[in-house]
DNA sequence: ATAGACTCCGTACCCCACCCCAGAGTCAAG
DNA sequence: CTTGACTCTGGGGTGGGGTACGGAGTCTAT
């Protein structure tokens, strides 16, 4: 099971060189991210460079982009179009700026919420689920 | 179509009047976040005060709130257990301060690529590029 | 009595990025 | 040649929060 001609991987070696799962290789390629592999019988035989382009979509999925948007990165890997990927990166910054937004705006009124009701009277109705309540808005 | 005794709703008029479709009261009704209505004849008829607790429920999932935590809320509903109430909210403020580190660091490094993007010598990679594949990590 | 609006229930489907399984086939080492 | 590790395909499941469909039943106004 060492692989074959040298330098040649089957998918699972491919999978732990790249430290993803099998399934997850069959599902990139199936998504078009990954190149249809050359077979040798029945089973696909992958060149080790592919372990790159994997760990760069793992990458970016990192920095948030979702596989849709790894796929036009991948598509302008060349890196001749810089306008174009700026393009995909500033779309996704700004998406992340809003949901910095909204997410700070829960915070502040959680942490409110929670600091009242912790010095509120115990004989009057908790302030979070006052909160809550339409009638209080 | 008037409801027929006063102050009893359909579920069509119900959803109405809180702002939903029919089929989400339904889902609600099974995920035990409403009470099961009393029925005349095989139609579900509620007391138009559910209205509220629906309202509660939407403004709770604004909050970012998961309608598994909801239905703990609504448990706690009548403010007693005020530790109880604090522990679900601080926790989901401790998610929310999760996923705030998480975006912001996303933002640093995308902003950082972005700009040194469009500073790079055109007849060099791309910075963005360059930073997803693993050679330069 | 009939049209049309509403409701019933169950089931299936949406998105996303996979994971898991069964059953059959394949491969290299001992 | 056998063993055991690997791979193949196809299909289903996950979670979260619903939405959509469709045939049948029911209600109300005219």
């Amino acid at each position: 099971m060492t692989p074959l001609p040298e330098g040649v991987l089957t998918i699972g070696r491919l999978a732990k060189a790249a430290a993803v799962g099998v399934e997850t290789i069959r599902y990139y390629q199936e998504r078009g991210l990954l190149p249809v592999p050359a077979r040798s019988g029945a089973f696909r035989r992958y060149p080790p460079a592919l372990a790159e382009r994997i760990r760069f979509i793992k990458r970016a999925q990192e920095l948030g982009f979702s596989l849709d948007e790894v796929a036009e990165l991948l598509d302008l890997e060349d890196g001749a179009d810089r306008r174009s990927i700026r393009r995909i990166a500033t779309d996704r910054l700004t998406q992340i700026e809003h949901k910095l937004v909204d997410l700070r705006r829960m915070q502040r009124v959680l942490k409110h919420l929670v600091v009242e009701c912790e010095h509120t009277d115990a004989g009057r109705p908790c302030p979070i689920i006052r909160s809550l309540s339409p009638a209080w808005s």
